[in-house]
DNA sequence: CATGAAACTTTTTCTGG
DNA sequence: CCAGAAAAAGTTTCATG
C-alpha cells in the first residue's frame, strides 16, 4: 500500500531548502509524506512525524487554505494508457499573437500535456503526448497548421532522466 | 474537500481516446475522477460512477496491480513554496557523454524538477525550479560548468498556459 | 468473474477539555 | 495538543447472477 515516488525530484517542487514559504519542518516531511502516497491515512502520517492524527488533519487543510495544497490526484502510466510517446515542441509565432490566441490553439489537442510561454527565440514550449511516431507526427503537423503558428522544432524524447 | 483540476489537459495523460489500455468506460470516468480529487471516497466515486464502493476499490486494486495507477500524490503550489520561477534548459554534451553520466549531473541539484534525452541537436532537455532570478542564473552557470557538459541554450518561463 | 450486501476494522470528525 | 465518542470510510467475507 505504499507508493515509491521519491520527491524533490519530480513532479513536486522541491520542499527542502525551500527559499520562503512559512513552512516548519513538520510540514516539509508531512508534505514529503503526501507526495509518495496523497492517499496516505492521517494516522499513519502522524505516527511518522509523531503528531496526533487530527492535529496531521489540521496542518493538511491549513495548507489547503492557505493554497500551498493544491489537491491530491492520482498517478498514472502514460505507457500502459496507450501514451507512449512524448515530445517537446518549440513553437514559433506569428507578430501579434497573443498568449491567449496560442492558448486558444494548443485548448483543442488533448495531446497537449503542458505549454509554457517563454522567452527566447520561440514564444512557447508544448509538451506533447502520443500514442506512437505515427500519432506524434500528425499532431505535429496539425499544430504547425494553426493559423497564429509561423514554425515550429521538435524533440522527440528518447527517455525520462527526471521526472 | 473538492479539487478542480481538469485532467487531459494536465500532469495526467489523457484518459480519453485512449487508444489501447483495456480500459472500459467505467474506469476511465473513475480514473478522470481520482485524478481530480486523489483522495475521493470509494463511496463518492461509486455514486458517479452508479457502482458500489467495493467495486470501486477492487477496479482501483486493479488498476493499480497492473501498473496503470502508479501511486497517488499532493499536488502542491510551487508558488507559494517559494520555487515561483522555473526554466527549460537545453544541455548540450560533449562527445561519448552517455544519459547515465547525465542523469548523475543532474541528479545532484534539488532545482532539477524534471529531465529527458531527447532527439535533436541537444541531448537532453532539463525542467528547474527556482527561487527567483538570481537563484535560477546560478544554477544553470553550476549546470554549464558540470563535466560532460559542453553548452546550454535556456528559456525561462513566461507564463504556464496549460498544464 | 465481477458485483453488491453485510460484517468488521480503521480512520475521520466532532466535542470538550 | 490530547481524549473519547459518533460518524464515515476502508477492508474483508460471502453469496449471487
Amino acid at each position: 500500500m505504499s507508493t515509491s515516488r521519491p520527491v524533490g525530484h519530480g513532479p513536486l517542487p522541491p520542499l527542502h531548502s525551500a527559499p520562503d514559504a512559512d513552512l516548519d519542518d513538520i510540514d516539509r516531511r508531512l508534505l514529503r509524506r503526501l507526495g509518495e502516497d496523497g492517499r496516505a491515512s492521517y494516522a499513519r502520517i502522524g505516527a511518522e512525524v509523531n503528531l496526533s492524527a487530527t492535529a496531521v488533519k489540521r496542518r493538511i487543510d491549513r495548507l489547503r487554505a492557505r493554497g500551498v495544497v493544491r489537491g491530491f490526484t492520482v498517478v498514472l502510466d502514460p505507457r500502459l494508457l496507450g501514451w507512449g510517446t512524448e515530445a517537446f515542441v518549440e513553437v514559433y509565432c506569428r507578430e501579434r499573437t497573443s498568449p491567449e490566441e496560442i492558448l486558444a490553439s494548443l485548448r483543442q489537442f488533448p495531446e497537449v500535456v503542458a505549454a509554457w510561454t517563454v522567452t527566447g527565440d520561440p514564444d512557447a514550449l508544448v509538451h506533447l503526448r502520443a500514442a506512437d511516431m505515427r500519432h506524434l507526427d500528425a499532431v505535429i503537423e496539425r499544430i504547425r497548421r494553426e493559423p497564429g503558428v509561423q514554425r515550429s522544432r521538435s524533440s522527440v524524447v528518447l527517455s525520462r532522466l527526471i521526472g
